[in-house]
DNA sequence: AACCCGTTGTTGGTTTTCCAACAGGATCAA
DNA sequence: TTGATCCTGTTGGAAAACCAACAACGGGTT
C-alpha cells in the first residue's frame, strides 16, 4: 500500500483530502489493494459488486457479453479512473466483465461507506463531492461521444466532433489528443474511410489540418 | 409550489425523504419552482449554472450548439428526471441549451447545498444517496446506448439492443418500450432500413417479432 | 545516408445504408 | 361502414461506408 500513497494523494477522489487525515479515511473506507496481472480477469458480469475501483496503476477493459455468448469491448480505463462506480452506487448486478489489459493495481473502497457518512470528519464533504464530480464527469464525456456518434455520416460525425473541440480550447486551431486511428475507433467509424472525409472537408475549405494539429475555419 | 407537493414527494430524489423534513429541506435547497411554456427557451448554452433542475411536469429538449451556429438535439428529458445536473456538479460552463417541449415545471435546487451539508439532518444522507443513484443511473444508460450504438451495422445494432432487453427481462421474451421510429432514432439509423433489417433477422432465424414484442432465439 | 517501422492518405470494388415513395394494416371517429 | 391517420414493411436507385491493398510520409536508429 505504502508504494502507492502518492498516487492515491494525487489521485482525483482524494487530492483534496488533508494529508494527515487520508489513511484514517482509507481505513474507514475498508479500502483493499489488490494486483493483477496481464490478461488477468478481474470481475466478471452478473454479480452484485459494493466496492469501487480505483486504478492506481495499469489499464484495464470493460467488456459486456451479450445474449448469444458473445463479448463486445466497451471501454477502457487507464490510471486514475473508477471502476464499476455506477454498479456499486445503483446497487444492481453488474453488465460488464474486466479484464486486466497490462499489470495493474486496483485499490478498493466500500461505496457504502462514502455514501453513509455520519461521523462529522473533515473529508466527509470532500470524498461525496469528489466522488460525485467523477460521476458528473464521465456523464459528460459519455454525452459527448454519444452526439458524435449520433450523426448519420462521417462528415457530420467529424465535424461534431471537431467542432466541440474548438469551444472546448476556445480558438479554431488546436490539437486533438487522437491518433487517426484512435479518432475513428472514438467515432466509431472505418480509418480509411475517414481519413478520406478528412481530405475532402480540407478541400471543401471547412479546415486545414497536419497530423494532430487542426484549424477550423468559417466556411 | 403546493400543487405539486405529491410529485415532490413521489419523485426520485426525494422519495425517500421523511414527509415532515420535506418542507425544510427544499428551503434549505433554496428550491425555486418555474414555469415554462411550450416552446419556450428555458436555459441556453454558454452560462454558468448552480442549479439542478427536477422536472415535475412535461418534457424538454436537450440541444447543443457547434461551432458553425447549427444546433443539434441531443436528448429529452420527460418528468421525474434531472437537469443540468452534471454541469451543477462539475461547475463548467454549459455546452447544452434547453427548451420546453411542452408546457412544463421545474424545481431548480441549489446544488451547492446538496454538496455542502453539514448539519446532521436525516434528509442528508438521503438526498446524496438520491442524487448519487441518479447520476450512476444515467451513467448507465448512456453506456447502454453507447454500446448498441458503437456497433458497425444496423443488423448488429439491433441485436446488441435486443440483447441487453432480453438479459434485462431475464427472459428472450419480451416488449420494448419504443416504436420502430424511435428505435430507429435510439440507435440512430433509419427507420425503413431498421425495418427492412428486423425482417431479415427475422428470415434468419434470430427472432420472432410483432409490434414491440420480441422473441429472441438461439440462433 | 540508408533503413526500418508505424502512421496516414489514396483508390477501386463490394456491401450497406440512406432516402423517397408507396402499399398494407391497425386504430379511431364520424 | 367509411374514411382519415398513423405506423410499419417493402422496394429500387443513389449515396456513403466498409475493406483490403498499397503508396507516401515522418521519426527514429544504425
Amino acid at each position: 500500500m505504502s508504494d502507492y500513497i502518492k498516487t492515491i494523494q494525487k489521485s482525483k477522489l482524494f487530492k483534496r483530502v488533508p494529508e494527515e487525515e487520508l489513511s484514517d479515511l482509507l481505513e474507514h473506507l475498508d479500502s483493499q489493494l489488490k494486483f493483477y496481472s496481464k490478461d488477468q480477469v478481474v470481475l466478471t458480469a452478473g454479480r452484485r459488486v459494493r466496492r469501487v475501483g480505483l486504478i492506481l496503476e495499469g489499464s484495464l477493459k470493460l467488456f459486456e457479453p451479450d445474449y448469444w455468448g458473445r463479448n463486445h469491448q466497451l471501454d477502457r480505463l487507464k490510471t486514475g479512473e473508477l471502476l464499476m462506480e455506477n454498479f456499486a452506487v445503483t446497487g444492481s448486478v453488474t453488465m460488464h466483465s474486466v479484464t486486466a489489459e497490462t499489470n495493474s493495481a486496483v485499490l478498493w473502497l466500500n461505496i457504502r461507506e462514502i455514501l453513509t457518512l455520519d461521523e462529522a470528519h473533515t473529508y466527509n464533504t470532500i470524498i461525496i463531492q469528489s466522488f460525485m464530480k467523477e460521476l458528473a464527469k464521465k456523464n459528460l464525456q459519455l454525452y459527448n461521444r454519444l452526439s458524435d456518434m449520433d450523426q448519420l455520416t462521417t462528415k457530420e460525425k467529424l465535424l461534431s466532433y471537431l467542432s466541440k473541440e474548438a469551444l472546448h480550447h476556445h480558438s479554431n486551431e488546436f490539437d486533438i489528443p487522437f491518433s487517426r486511428q484512435e479518432l475513428a475507433d472514438y467515432l466509431s467509424v472505418e480509418r480509411s474511410a475517414m481519413s478520406a472525409e478528412l481530405s475532402a472537408l480540407a478541400k471543401q475549405g471547412y479546415l486545414v489540418t497536419k497530423k494532430n494539429h487542426f484549424i477550423l475555419l468559417k466556411k
